[in-house]
Order: C-alpha cells, then structure tokens, then sequence
DNA sequence: GTTCGTCAACGAACGCTGTTCGTTCCGGAC
DNA sequence: GTCCGGAACGAACAGCGTTCGTTGACGAAC
C-alpha cells in the first residue's frame, strides 16, 4: 500500500479550500504616524483617511485599530510628531519677547506646512509629550518675566489658540495650490468684491481696499502675534518681582 | 360602438404602471438654512448632513442643490445667517476699546451657541453681508480711534481668527455635554494629567496646576482678547491724528 | 515536542457621507 | 394647446470610519 502525502490525498469539492495568503506583515503605531504624516504633507489633511494610509502600509483598514484607537488618536499623534520638530531655545527672561516671538512662529509654520493639521489642536487640546514641551517652556519664560501668575497660565491657551487659527487658514491658499488654481486671481476675486461692495454701507471696507489684503500670510501672523505679546509685556508690573 | 375613456382602456401588463407620488413641495434657500441652523443648534455641527437637512423638510438630499451649490456653501449661508443676529451700535470712538470688546464678545457669544459652525470661518473667509457689516463696523472704528492705516486693514483678521478659534474650542465642552458626558470629570482628568507629569521635567506645569484650567470659557477668552486690543491700543501714536 | 491563550492582522460588511445623473413635474411663455 | 427651463426627486456612485468575526503568529506552559 503506498504512502501518500496530504497533497496527493483528493479533497471533496464542497470542502473550502485553505487560502493563499502573502506572509503578515508587521505594523506599528510609529510606521501607521509615518505613513500618515507623508500623506498629510502632500495632501492636506482631508488626504489623510484611514484607507489610504492603510493602502500606503500594504495593508487594510482594519489593521490600523489594533494600534490607535481611531483616527482622531491618530491625528492627535501626527500632530504631537510635527511639535517634536520645533526645537526649543534655553529661556532667556531678559530676551523673553524675542523668544515667545520666535518659538510660536516656529509653531505657525510648522503647523502651516502640514495641511491643515491645525484643526486637531482646536478640536482637542494638544496633551502629547512635545507639545508639553513647548507649553512647558512658554510658562517658565513669561513666569521668569514677570507676567502675573494667571495670566501666565492663560498665555499658552491663548497663543495656541491664535496661531493654530492661523495655520488652519493657511488651507485656503494650500487647497486652491492643490487645485491647481490660482492665488492671485483668489484674491484678485476677493479684492474686486470688496471693491463692488456699495460704498454708502462699506465705506471704510472700499476705501482701505487693497490694505485689507496687503501683506502676505507671515507678515499678517507677526502683526497679530505681536499684538499679543505686547498685551502680555502690558500686564507685566513696573515693579515686577524678580524670579530668575 | 362605444366610447371608452383612457382609465376603461386595458394595458398590457408589461408596461410601467404610473407613478403615484404626493405633490411636490416648494423649497426655498430660507427653509434650507433656517432648517440647518436649527441642526446646527442642537446637534452641532456634525449633525448637520444633507440628508438630515432634507429629511427634516419632507424631502430628499438631492432637493437641496436646486437651491445651495454644495454643503460648504449651506454652512457659509448659516454662518451668515447667525453673524445676522449680532447687534452693531453706533460707534463711539472715544469708547472705542469699550465697544471692540462688546462687539467681538457678542461674536464670541453668538459663534460659541452654535456648534462649531466657527470652523466655517477658519475654513473659509466669511464674506457674507452681515459679516461685512462687522467688518465695517469695526474697521470704522478703529481708524477713527487713531489706529495706524496697515494695522486696521489687518485688525479684523486678528480678531475674526481668535475669536473663531476660542468658539471652536468650545465645542470640546459641547461635544462631551452631547454625549452625556461630565465635563468637570473631563477638565479633573486633565488637571490630574497635568499634575503627573514628571516635575524635573515639567515644572512650571505642576507648579501651575491648577491655575491653568482656572476661570471660565468666557473669561479666559476675554482675557485674550485684551490682549489684542491692548496691543492695538500700543499702536495709536500719541499725537494720533483727529480722523472723526 | 504539543497545546493553549493572547493579540496583531485581515476581509467583509455596516451605516453613513456628499454628490451626480437621469427622470418627472410644474409653471410660465408663446 | 405645446414647449422649455428649472425645481424636485429617486437611485446610485464613490467614498468614509469603524466593527465584527476569523485567521495567523508567537510565546509560555506542560
């Protein structure tokens, strides 16, 4: 009687036959933030779904859950690994404008050049280790300032909130980019509406015309930028204590 | 040979038996909104869908684009529609800080009792005829305040951002209200978060602990925007010019 | 060596989204 | 009456985030 391996032996036809399958590939939460934060850079965030960063990893959907919760964790996490980049400077309270300044316009434009990532730190308050980080150092050097203490605590939710409003409206240019259409004739457009606005109603609105969208989106983020941080130079005492 | 009327006629059964369907109803841009709005108010702005728009008003989806291009500009037409509500006084420049900080809280107000509709403006440039009147308004009275040409074209901008950016936030508290959710449980998560950070590394955070969720949405709000309307303030030369 | 439990990886499917396409209906103009 | 344009409509498309049940891989225990 011969011997006969598994294969030689014939399987009835209502038997399921086993599947083939390509080996399983291993994921992890730092390849899925990797992939997703490409995706984000090179294509806004509504660029970013669960399928394509899933399809970009060689796997499904499905298999991302079992290393973020959903997709706003994953976002939070994307969001957390653009603030890794922004390198912090040893606080100097004597130079304390200059630093506040140039740290949270490192935080626009790292927040501008990836999509419209802002909208996460506005629809949930950024807790990750780098954005501590950053908040961590804003409180130490307004506290060494002199700032009062409330308003010391206020400060980062106000600068977060402004900057990252900013950074989401960056979208606006980078989504007619991502278009292909054209700025310029965006704002040409908006330009020749405030201009056929009835100047009897608007007349400040035409008169300051070109004004109102002079400047470019840096330029307009400093003048806001420092408007706060003079409200903040404002609330330091002339006889502020010393706290270095 | 009698005569028989269209309804004795037999048919055969192969032909497409006609339709019986109510009446058409008559839709309006107003409806559409006014039913968005109320979406808008008790859901959020995630429960506002174009199904559920159009489910509200006895019809379907489609219906809708007889009447908006597409959900972005329903949202515009909402955001309109609440910026509507908002009351202009007449301008004072000698009170001019006074009525920025009314005018601009009002907005506040009316953005953050409305979902996140914010968003709309971060999204999109607000450009509808009741945001230009706040536009004007504004602009109008910081110029006859003294305000320098450049920094009152740019003022709004400002403004419009933080005060967009603080009603998004406040959908945090929104959304968990929601979803049954205890919001005091929420924040105490947060301060204890904050508190178990690791002090070498952190420690103005854990020092601060509990002053930086101290105060209420409103008040931490209207100290940012003291901020900006101090730093516009910092901009009116001392010899300003009589522009009333 | 085998067996078992756990968890990552996976595919199918659910319920939902905004929008388009083709058809029907209605009202106004002729 | 007919014709036309636009509102209203239903079906369907392509996509979304997520869940559920199954499979596979691995390490620990025996």
């Amino acid at each position: 009687m011969l011997v006969t391996t598994a294969e030689d032996r014939p399987e009835p036809p209502w038997w399921t036959p086993r599947k083939t399958r390509a080996p399983r590939r291993s994921l992890s939460r730092e390849v899925i933030v990797a992939a997703a934060l490409r995706m984000l850079r090179a294509e806004g965030v509504d660029g970013v779904t669960m399928r394509r960063v899933a399809a970009e990893l060689g796997t499904g959907p499905a298999s991302l859950y079992a290393h973020v919760a959903n997709k706003d964790e994953l976002m939070d996490l994307v969001f957390d690994e653009i603030a890794g980049d922004i390198p912090i400077p040893e606080p100097d309270p004597a130079r304390w404008r200059e630093q506040i300044v140039a740290l949270w316009t490192d935080v626009y434009h790292a927040l501008s050049r990836n999509g419209d990532i802002a909208h996460t730190a506005l629809a949930r308050v950024p807790l990750g280790p780098n954005s501590m980080r950053i908040s961590e150092f804003t409180l130490a050097l307004l506290y060494a300032a002199g700032v009062p203490r409330q308003a010391v605590a206020w400060s980062v939710d106000v600068l977060a909130l402004f900057v990252s409003a900013n950074a989401v409206e960056d979208t606006i240019s980078a989504d007619l980019e991502r278009q292909g259409r054209d700025r310029a004739e965006y704002y040409e457009k908006v330009g020749d509406y405030f201009a056929s606005l009835p100047a009897e109603q608007f007349p400040m609105t035409v008169e300051l015309g070109p004004d109102l969208s002079a400047g470019d989106k840096a330029e307009r983020f400093a003048f806001g930028l420092d408007m706060i941080v003079e409200g903040l130079a404002s609330r330091i005492p002339r006889d502020a204590p010393d706290r270095r």
